[in-house]
RNA sequence: GGAGAGAUGGCAGAGUGGUCGAAUGCGGCGGUCUUGAAAACCGUUGUGCGGCAACGUACCGGGGGUUCGAAUCCCUCUCUCUCCGCCA
C-alpha cells in the first residue's frame, strides 16, 4: 500500500497519478485524510489519558508502599472515569485505525510516469521484440495435438485423476519440463540469484504481505482446514521471507530465484483461450525476485528485463516486450513489462513472463525496509519480480515452432538438460 | 494423536504484581590506548505511533480478562522443544 505521508503531503498528485490507471481516488484520498486527522487527535488524547493514569498509578504505588492507604484509596476513585475514558478513546482509535487500513488497502499502487494511458491490453506499448518468426513447411498443428502424437502431455489423464488444467506430463514431454526448469535455475544461478525452495503453501500473513488477500481471495486454493492458500506463485512465500525484516544498505540487492508449481482457481476465465497449455490451474514457473534500494530499483527493473530476453532469445522463440498501459497494469505493480512469444500454430502471442517493480509498494504491507549505514531510520525498500518463465506456453510455443518432420526440434541450449534432440 | 515443558531485545539469558523498555553476558557501533591490530577500559546500541521539539505513548508469541498498576495473575489461540505412538 502507498504510504500515509505520501497521500498526506501530495494528495492531488496521488489522485492525478493513478488516473492513469483509470482509478479515481478522490473519495479515497479525502477519506483517507480526513480519517487520519482524527486518528491524530485521537491519539494525542489517549495518549495524554494514559500518561496521568500511568502517573497516578506510580502514586499509588509509592502511597502503598508508605503504608498510606487511605490517601491512596482516595487516588483510586480518580481512576475510575479516567479508565472509562480511556476506554472509549482508545476503541475509537482502534476503529479509526482500523477503517484508515481498509481505505488504504484499496488504493492501488502509483504508476511509473513512463506508463502510457489505456484501457486493456489492447493499449499495451510494444518496446521491442526479437527471435526469428518460424517458417515451418506443410501442415502446422497446434500443441494439443502434437503432444497427443508424441504421447508426451496427457490432459485427459489429468482429469481423471483431479480436474480439468491438471495435465500429465508422460517420457519425453516430463524430461522436456525437467530440462526446462533446471535450465532456468541454472541461468538464474550464473545471474547471480540464490536458488531457494519455498513452502508452496503459505498461510494468512503472507498471502496478504503480497497483496493475494483480501483482493484476490477467490484466486487462490484455500486449505480450510488448516487455514493454509496453495501459492498462485512463488512470488508469495519468497517476498514473505522479507516481511517484518530491516535489512543493511548494503545488503541490497538482494538476489532470489525460486521454482515452484503455481495453483490458480482461474475463476472466471472458463472458455477463454483455455486450450491445451494455454492456461492451466496447476504449472511450472521459475521466479526472481529483488530487493532493492530505492534509488536503484529502475535500474535493476531494466536488469531483470534484459535478463529474461537473454533467455527467451537462448530458448529462440520469437518474442516482443510490451510495456503494459495504465489499464493493465495490476494493482500493486508501478511499471511491468510483459514478454510474449509468437506461438505459430494458434497465431498467437502467449504471455510468458511479467516484470514488476512494486517500489515501496509491497514492501509497506511487508514492512521490508533497509538501513542506510549511520542513519537511524529504517526506510522502505523496493521489491521487483519477475517470471523466468513460466513452463507451460514456453512449451507450448517452443512445439509448435520447433515442429518438424522428424519430430519436435529441442533448442540448443536444453539438449545437455533433456539428453535427446528430438521428441519423437 | 497422547503426556509434559516453554515462548522476553540481533543472540544467549535474568526478571513472577509497582519508576521494567526490561538485569547480565555476547555481538554491533563510537572512543581511549596502539605504528597497525588484538586485549583492556569508557560510552552507545529495538520498533511503531503522536509531537517542530522537549517529550508522551504502545509493544516481553497473538487475542481477551483481572487490577489503581501486568513481562509477571487468569482465559484462549498459535508456535517451539522433550518423551511416547504413528509414518515418508
Amino acid at each position: 500500500m502507498l504510504t500515509l505521508k505520501l497521500i498526506q503531503d501530495n494528495p492531488q498528485e496521488v489522485i492525478d497519478k493513478l488516473k492513469i490507471k483509470n482509478c479515481n481516488a478522490q473519495e479515497l484520498v479525502n477519506g483517507i485524510i480526513s480519517v487520519d486527522t482524527s486518528r491524530k487527535s485521537l491519539q494525542t488524547e489517549l495518549d495524554g489519558g494514559l500518561a496521568e493514569m500511568n502517573s497516578i498509578s506510580k502514586e499509588i504505588g509509592i502511597l502503598f508502599k508508605e503504608g498510606k492507604r487511605d490517601e491512596a484509596d482516595k487516588l483510586k476513585e480518580r481512576t475510575a472515569e479516567l479508565k472509562e475514558n480511556n476506554k472509549i478513546l482508545g476503541d475509537k482509535l482502534a476503529e479509526a485505525e482500523k477503517e484508515l487500513h481498509s481505505l488504504l488497502i484499496q488504493l492501488p499502487n502509483i504508476p511509473h510516469p513512463s506508463v502510457p494511458a489505456g484501457k486493456s491490453d489492447a493499449d499495451n506499448v510494444e518496446i521491442r521484440s526479437g527471435g526469428v518468426m518460424p517458417e515451418l513447411a506443410g501442415d502446422i498443428v497446434p500443441h494439443w495435438e502434437l503432444t497427443k502424437k508424441y504421447d508426451i502431455i496427457d490432459f485427459e489423464l489429468g482429469t481423471k485423476l483431479t480436474g480439468a488444467g491438471f495435465p500429465v506430463y508422460k517420457g519425453k514431454g516430463a524430461r522436456f519440463q525437467r530440462a526446462l526448469i533446471a535450465f532456468f535455475l541454472d541461468e538464474a544461478n550464473k545471474a547471480g540469484y540464490t536458488e531457494v525452495v519455498p513452502p508452496l503453501m503459505v498461510n494468512e500473513d503472507s498471502a496478504y504481505g503480497t497483496g493475494q488477500l483480501p483482493d484476490k481471495e477467490g484466486q487462490m486454493y484455500h486449505c480450510t482446514e488448516d487455514n493454509l492458500y496453495l501459492i498462485p506463485t512463488a512470488e508469495v512465500p519468497v517476498t514473505n521471507i522479507f516481511r517484518d525484516v530491516i535489512l543493511d544498505a548494503k545488503q541490497l540487492p538482494v538476489k532470489y530465484t525460486a521454482y515452484t508449481p503455481c495453483f490458480r482457481r482461474e475463476a472466471g476465465s472458463y472458455g477463454k483461450d483455455v486450450r491445451g497449455l494455454n492456461r492451466l490451474h496447476q504449472f511450472d514457473k521459475v521466479e526472481v525476485v529483488q530487493v532493492a534500494h530505492p534509488d536503484k530499483s529502475y535500474e535493476v527493473l531494466d536488469s531483470m528485463v534484459a535478463y529474461v530476453e537473454g533467455i527467451v532469445n537462448k530458448l529462440g522463440l520469437p518474442y516482443r516486450v510490451l510495456r503494459l498501459c495504465g489499464g493493465d497494469l495490476s494493482f500493486t505493480s508501478a511499471l511491468t513489462f510483459d514478454f510474449e512469444v509468437y506461438s505459430v500454430a494458434q497465431e498467437k502471442w502467449l504471455e510468458v513472463s511479467s516484470v514488476s517493480n512494486f517500489e515501496s509498494y509491497q514492501a509497506n504491507r511487508l514492512k521490508l525496509r533497509y538501513r542506510e549505514e549511520g542513519n537511524k531510520k529504517p526506510v522502505l525498500a523496493h521489491t521487483l519480480n519477475g517470471s523466468a518463465l513460466a513452463l507451460p506456453r514456453i512449451m507450448a510455443a517452443l512445439l509448435e515452432n520447433n515442429q518438424t518432420e522428424k519430430g519436435i526440434r529441442m533448442p540448443e541450449c536444453l539438449i545437455p538438460y533433456t539428453g535427446f534432440e528430438y521428441i519423437d
